[in-house]
DNA sequence: ATTTTTAGCGGGAACGGTACCGGGAACGGT
DNA sequence: ACCGTTCCCGGTACCGTTCCCGCTAAAAAT
């Protein structure tokens, strides 16, 4: 219990050389099943465990995938649970690095698990990247490299992402189909594809509906509560203040619905508000929020099933791209029409 | 860019021997400055990065840090987060597990991480877990380890915990300072620390204040929503209901919440309300819900900066324990009276 | 009876890096 | 002129494992 057991240790005592014990432990080639026994025999009494790291020294590889993401909310700890859950079935361990939704953090963490030498990488871009070298980095050394959820479009890679514009579209029809008409929409920074995919589908949406966007109504803030309270606020100060808005993330929902429960609005009568990612909040608060469901528990299991599948093929594909399509959850925040139940 | 350089390249390549260049890039002793120049030169040149793997593989650490949590609720992603952070300050990299609230993964996951060979091991032990031979079984091997949050009293080493206790008895005494009279308590699995110390608090507070325990008010079941949304459901049936309910964490405060509103029930004047961890939904929902603040974020940093700590010291100390105390946000599930403002 | 095959095992190299020892050259002091 | 020191560098071992090659002896084939 003091050393662990080594080959060696096994080959000395049983008069062997270290390459027939390796072999023995191994159910190799070229060895006689008397000496197979006795060297497995010992080896369980000496509880013998293969030193991992030799290994990953000899191959190359250590059997760990790096995860890069911006933080560890409550769709992010979904994900990391299913690519935890994936990788532990298929025998790999997981390194997790926030980078906290700055851009120096992830480098430093690419940098770190780069030389950890994992054997692939599951990434998640901050809300601050804009340059893509580290990105890139991973790319040259060959490393096996997925995208997932925060995706970056100029990067040729597998990813796994949502349909963002069906995201837009289903919310922005919906209320649309409620009746209202000047419809607002708190967007994230501008640099954020996952954002701008939105509300490539707000707009579309609107246009299809022949209605003018305005771009009054078009509010880039941070993915915050705070923010988007603030800019809720300044939305109904307006001179034709919007008649619903659609948050494209739940905690920017709750920002919004503080706003207008603080200026003595009611929804869905006043005004209508649909939020993003279907998180459990949404339908606690009073009224429930109406919002989008991303699955993302699932879009973690396939990120991970996606990057095991490229680890195991040495072909060069094309690069997939896995899309999963959301659904919107109706609640008493956008709920208008009786018709619609 | 095919091939990582090795310093046999760089050695080669400058007619030196692996050691002189191995020195030069280490600043070490015995070199001329010349030579070191040269290598460093070369090495920059080529990219060089020192093999992580070899290292480890030579000096037997990893630098990587194995954390096992039940799962990546509120508290312990904000927890992980602690860890993370202060982690990466000391150049650790975390390898996260969760075990799901499941026996049977914990062991799994220490064992992979075990043979990993991660430096040492952050744990939080599942709600399923009674025996610990696992746990042992990293002490047996002199690996660090230190326990938080979701300790176990009968093994000896480093702890980082609330002061559960602490927190029974604030919520509980609040409650009474209210004036409410049979507070029901809604607990967790009984085998759970946690749970029993914040209950632990519960009844020494009702005794001090002259109330006597009421058997049919204390209720064991799953650190679940819906479970408790049932057993409130039960407690509110009684002949005699109790006029107020702690609970050991937020989501189970939700579930009680809906029970009570779906009987019709007012809080707090027909009915008190008190939960655990703060979690940011508990402002957020009408009425928003009193709770108990246990710093996560701050116990999450405690625990990496002991575990850091207890790898940088060779002595065997006593092993010492963190106490965070806890505490109580009141909102209006639970002020009745305003004199207390 | 001689050659060829084959089973079973050992010896060494290799992976990338560091530590330790040793040794030559230059230099200083006596 | 001799010895001791210091400066620089090279050689080798080692970490634990696998892989490749080669060896021996017995079994099989000719």
């Amino acid at each position: 219990m003091e050393k662990q057991a080594t080959i060696k240790d096994i080959a000395i005592a049983l008069r062997l050389s270290k390459s027939t014990v390796s072999r023995a432990l191994r159910d190799a080639h070229d060895i006689k099943s008397e000496t197979k026994e006795a060297v497995k025999a010992l080896a369980a009494q000496l509880d013998y465990q293969p030193n991992k790291l030799a290994l990953s020294f000899l191959n190359k590889q250590t059997h760990t995938i790096g995860v890069i993401i911006p933080n560890l909310d409550y769709v992010l700890s979904t994900m990391v649970k299913g690519i935890d859950e994936v990788a532990l079935e298929a025998g790999y361990t997981v390194m997790v690095c926030q980078s906290d939704e700055s851009f120096g953090r992830e480098i430093v963490n690419t940098k770190r698990l780069l030389d950890s030498l994992v054997d692939g990488f599951i990434v998640s871009v901050s809300s601050e990247t804009k340059v893509f070298e580290h990105i890139k980095k991973i790319q040259s050394k060959n490393i096996p490299l997925v995208l997932f959820d925060r995706i970056v479009s100029n990067i040729d890679c597998p990813k796994v992402r949502l349909d963002n514009v069906a995201g837009g579209v289903i919310a922005t029809q919906h209320l649309i189909d409620q009746g209202y008409k000047r419809i607002a929409i708190l967007a994230g920074p501008e640099n954020l594809n996952i954002s701008n995919k939105r509300m490539e589908g707000y707009l579309t949406t609107l246009s299809e509906n022949g209605i003018k966007p305005d771009k009054k109504l078009i509010i880039h803030c941070d993915f915050n509560q705070q923010y988007a309270y603030e800019a809720t606020k300044e939305l109904l100060a307006m001179k034709h203040p919007p008649d619903s808005i659609f948050t494209i993330s739940d905690r920017m929902a709750i920002g919004a619905m503080l706003a207008i429960k603080e200026k003595g609005l009611r929804m869905p009568t006043d005004i209508g508000l649909v939020g993003f990612n279907n998180e459990p909040v949404t339908s606690l608060v009073t009224p429930g929020i109406s919002s989008v469901e991303m699955y993302s528990y699932e879009m973690g299991k396939a990120t991970a099933r996606l990057f095991i599948e490229m680890l195991h093929s040495n072909e060069v594909t094309v690069p997939p791209e896995v899309v999963i399509k959301p659904k919107l959850f109706v609640r008493e925040s956008s709920k208008r029409l009786a018709s619609k139940k």
